[in-house]
Parts: C-alpha cells; sequence; structure tokens
DNA sequence: TGAACATATGAACAATTGAGAATGTTTTGC
DNA sequence: GCAAAACATTCTCAATTGTTCATATGTTCA
C-alpha cells in the first residue's frame, strides 16, 4: 500500500526524523503533551467532531451534545487556548469552528490505530 | 504544497470523511480519548521517544529518564495495555518497542500543529 | 434604559491520575 | 535449591481535572 509517498508525506515524516535521535527538550514534551491532553477528553473530542465541517455556535453544540451550555463553555475556552478551534462573534452568538486541518489529521491518524 | 495526494494519505482522509457526518458512538469517542489520553503524559511520551528506533529494556529506559524503575514499568503497562509498545522477554530482560508505526505517526502530526 | 438572550467565568466538589514505597514474580548462574 | 537480578504489581497520597451551580459580562432591541 506504500507504493511511494506524496509530498505532504515526505514532509511529515521528515519532521519526526528530524528529532529521533535526541531526547526533546521539557518544553518540547510539554508542549505535545498538552495537546494530547485536550484532545483525552470525551466531551472536547465530541465537540471537535460536531465542528468537524461546520461553524457552530454554543448554544448549538451545548443542544446536539445534549449538555449544559456552561460545561461547552468551559470546554471551548480549553480548546481557543489550544488553537484547536476559533471563535468568531456574530451579534450575540459566538460561532466556533476548526481552527486548521491538523485537528482532523491528529484524529485521523488515531482512528486509523485503533480501526485495526 | 498539496499538488497531488498519494495513495496513503488519500485512504487516511478517507476515513475521516466516512465518519465526519454524524456523531461517532460514545464507544468509539471512548477508545478514542484513551489513546489521546495515553500519549497525554510527559514521562509516556518520552518513554516513546526512546523507543522510536531501537527496542530498549526496562532498566535501561529508567536510566536514559533519570526515573524509577517502578514509574517507569508503571508507565509501560499502560503502554501495553494501549498497544502502543510491544514486550519481548530475553532471559532477565524484557525489551520494549513501538508496536508499529502509527505511534510515530500520531506524534508526527501534533509536532506538525505546535510547529505552526 | 432595561429586559431578554447568549456566552463566559469563578468557586466548590467528586473523580481520576501519576509517583513512590514495599512487596511479589520470573529467570539465570552457581 | 538459593541468591541475585530484572520487572511487575499493589497500595496510598497529592495533584490535576471535569462538571455543576451561581453569577458576571456582553449584545440586541423595544
Amino acid at each position: 500500500m506504500l507504493e511511494k509517498m506524496c509530498a505532504t508525506c515526505q514532509y511529515n515524516l521528515s519532521i519526526i526524523n528530524m528529532l529521533k535521535n535526541e531526547l526533546p527538550s521539557e518544553n518540547m514534551i510539554d508542549n505535545l503533551t498538552n495537546v494530547f491532553k485536550v484532545f483525552g477528553d470525551n466531551t472536547r473530542l465530541k465537540i471537535l467532531w460536531v465542528l468537524f465541517d461546520k461553524e457552530v455556535c454554543v448554544y448549538d453544540i451545548a443542544d446536539s451534545l445534549n449538555m449544559s451550555q456552561s460545561a461547552i463553555s468551559h470546554q471551548l475556552r480549553i480548546l481557543r487556548q489550544a488553537r484547536l478551534v476559533k471563535a468568531r462573534r456574530d451579534g450575540k452568538n459566538t460561532f466556533y469552528s476548526l481552527d486548521d486541518e491538523h485537528v482532523k489529521r491528529i484524529i485521523e491518524q488515531v482512528l486509523i490505530h485503533i480501526s485495526e
């Protein structure tokens, strides 16, 4: 299946190859685990899922997950700080969406892992 | 940069595209977050880093991370249960290595995310 | 301006988690 | 068989984390 890698794959691999021979700094490890910790919560992962292909306001996220507005708002702040989602205010509503394509790619890789 | 995706990239994207339109089951979410939780700890991430390109026994992992054998063993069990590392006994030693290439790919994606 | 709606924040509490200490289990060499 | 080496496991405690409840902030419109 891996006959020939495209530029994207090669670029990605090069990043990890650069680092594989030495332990990264404690700071780099912190940055990495902090991102993983943000993904490691059911509520946050569901929020990301809701935002996969559309922009949604806080109330609608809470509604579709059947949770309180407060709980969702708290988690959205954590997701925002990790730069996984971005917010856009429109009148009384704040609409959230994924900050970049990496979010999908990260979840994608874990999905591939558990589906084997 | 994304001129044309290779088979690997397309396969990967197809997995997430399949799922994006509906909330996954609670069970699927649990499986996903459990993997993220395992990655979300400094000690475990460093262990994975040590194992990136070689097989290492418990004592040597503890030594290179300057931590107790007990702490390392504890985390290795969690990594084993998540199928991120595998163990091979050779006499008195147990050698650990990454269970598959996904481990690298998962960390790789997060590295790409934080390096932007 | 003030009521109504949408969202954010703070404090408190319960649940989870990582590390250390002590102990248990396997394996090797004598 | 026994001692030593290499790991694994159990228990406990301190620290972190997610949720709820109450309250604050911000926005629109009459």
